[in-house]
DNA sequence: TATGAATGAGGTTTCATTCAT
DNA sequence: AATGAATGAAACCTCATTCAT
């Protein structure tokens, strides 16, 4: 899956690199409260702190900003996510850690998330089916612990279920931002995470009764 | 929650009514292919049968097209569900029953939620906050549900579960639509019912464990 | 060779014919005095009587501005030369008067002929090509005089230099135009006419060396 | 008629008559392909070998542009004519050879006559004026030939007719450019000269009957 | 002398909404 | 009650020009 190319008249990729990051900090504030139709290209030079006429240096048209947002918050999540995971862990506990530590990407992320869903489907072509398959590789991560358990008999689910699955987990994580007006009213994100996990894990019918996972402790690192 | 008061010039009652049923059924069809923000007013009176200044007649403004479909598409959900819920059941298979027919109310409907689901955000002030009022009365209905079979005995779930769990249930049934281009390439309806409900209900902690949903049959009349 | 569509949003098509009337009207003295890149489509709409909205109700483009202005005076030249050609003349009389009628047009539409002549390298495809067939046709008119009075033994004229007189004639039309800084300044159009007519006719090698045109009296009958 | 004086930043004349030369190479193919408005002073720099910021160090403006093109243009037009004329013809053949060498001249510079031609009119104020004058003095060029074979009795031609048949042949020079989507089809540029110059010198009426230019012979020397 | 990032006025076009018929 | 032509604010985007390095 490759990357789209989003046009630059700017040769200075260093530059290019700088300002297209905060091109998509502005756009990601703005698009969170208005929405993207209903943010200018103007407001996002503005906010991103240069004229309009820079804005189009760094981009050839206004989707390319929301592709451009989109992308860089997949990359945001994954690697946050996987800095988080601790890579020594294995079976349950590592599986449990893996659901964990993505509900406490997406909630660090909180706003970029939210623009990233409700906003992708304004993409068109290349850039949509990209972030498509983003999504997708999401997905996969998680089969992947999912069946490593299974392999190693740690849990009972059937084969078709599996990415049913991986779907809810996935879907969960989105939910803590789209449904954030009434959802995080009822919960704190600790609590989300090991209610939603508690159901996903007896979904799951763990062979292991005795398996407990730790109540989540969440320091929530800055931002 | 009072319905937010849509303008209109007409006297005659029944032909606002029908007149705004056009409307919809015009708007859901363009807003699922092109967006709510993709479609223009002259493309809604087009597709309606009439012409602008007819549409105009019987709307106040765009975003009173868009809060008419939302109204309208809750209230043939909830309508369509309650006639397909079977008033004789009880305990767990009134549930099963309940959560079943709401999967496939959406499947039927699946234009009509998505559209609902993804553009409602460009609703504003008091009309957003009718549609969410409505979302919340339909997880409400499922929360009845569950602290009956609570009560019953039937099913063991914390307290602070009850309500992520409907939440849960109500997004497995938005999911349906919104992944549709995943999803529905790896399910069918009646899959995906059974087994998002087989893991809802190990999520439930059922008691009685010889208790068996019968596999989905469901015969999708018409549409 | 069929026309260009131009798009209009406006159904009345008598609509159509005036307001595009009003346009080119608009865009010839426009075009005339600050050329077709130099006037601003808003410049056309509040010369033409409307606004800017109204201006594209009747045409898809600013292009289409231009393709209009060509088509129109085209067609205007030609409708003003066949009125002028008297149709009883035969022989040398009648090719000395269907030139010195196209010089009088293209006198009488001066403006007109200009725009249309520099400007017309400024549309693309379909367009361009239209105009540049209707061109071609004229060109063909003068063919079939020419090739009548030799056939008639009137004037003798190589096979291989017909198409270039017919060139030549059609340019010394559009010179009158675009030289006019110069032209215009040493010549008045009668003199211009007989002249250009006399040249042209000695290059034909008339055999009756009787034939004596009657000088140019044109009595420019308005516009 | 002094030169418009475009300004420029840099100090050392050799460099800017470089630098102005790359500059109007570049300009006269991308100006003849995309036309002047068409074309950005982003793509001349690019063209021409350098960045933006240096082309602005040699010009003062994008008209400064067209303007430096049209003044080369006619001094090369002019320099190669004076170069192709035999110093040693007289009379009628001497004519025939002048009106042939331009010919010739704008066949090999074809493009760079019709930028020049087509886009001077874009040109404001001293800029045009000058262009206009450069213009006129090639009319005159023909004129002094002409008026040399009357006063040597070689033809005869009214006195008012003289400056029309200058800007006949001047013009048919352009013709061979502006109309060549047409008549380079029709002509290669030996019959054109042929048959141009004989329909011209038919209408000069020349009196040696005996007279008979030489068919063109043209090797085109490169290009 | 050369560079190229930055600027912002201004261009074309769209579209929700109005109102005379 | 229905029509649809008219409106104009405002959107996206371009590009000639400048100036700090």
């Amino acid at each position: 899956m490759k990357k789209k190319k989003v046009p630059s008249l700017v040769k200075d990729e260093r530059l290019i690199k700088t300002r297209r990051e905060q091109i998509v900090k502005a756009a990601v504030e703005l698009f969170n409260r208005k929405g993207y139709h209903g943010t200018t290209t103007r407001e996002v030079a503005q906010a991103s702190g240069f004229s309009i006429g820079t804005l189009y240096e760094y981009i050839g048209s206004k989707e390319d900003i929301l592709y451009l947002v989109c992308d860089a918050v997949y990359d945001e999540v994954v690697e946050k996510w996987e800095r988080l995971v601790d890579k020594n862990l294995v079976g349950l506990e590592r599986l449990h850690q893996v659901i964990q530590s993505y509900f406490r990407v997406v909630d660090d992320l909180q706003d970029e998330v939210l623009v990233m869903y409700q906003e992708s489907k304004a993409l068109s072509g290349e850039a949509l089916n990209y972030v498509l398959q983003k999504e997708l590789s999401m997905k996969v991560m998680f089969e992947k612990e999912i069946r490593s358990c299974i392999e190693k008999g740690l849990i009972t689910i059937d084969e078709e279920e599996i990415s049913l699955a991986c779907h809810n987990i996935l879907v969960a994580g989105h939910m803590w931002t789209f449904r954030r007006w009434i959802i995080q009213k009822e919960y704190d994100i600790e609590a989300y995470c090991d209610l939603q996990i508690a159901q996903l894990f007896r979904g799951f019918q763990i062979k292991d009764h005795s398996f407990q996972p730790a109540r989540s402790n969440i320091n929530s690192e800055g931002r």
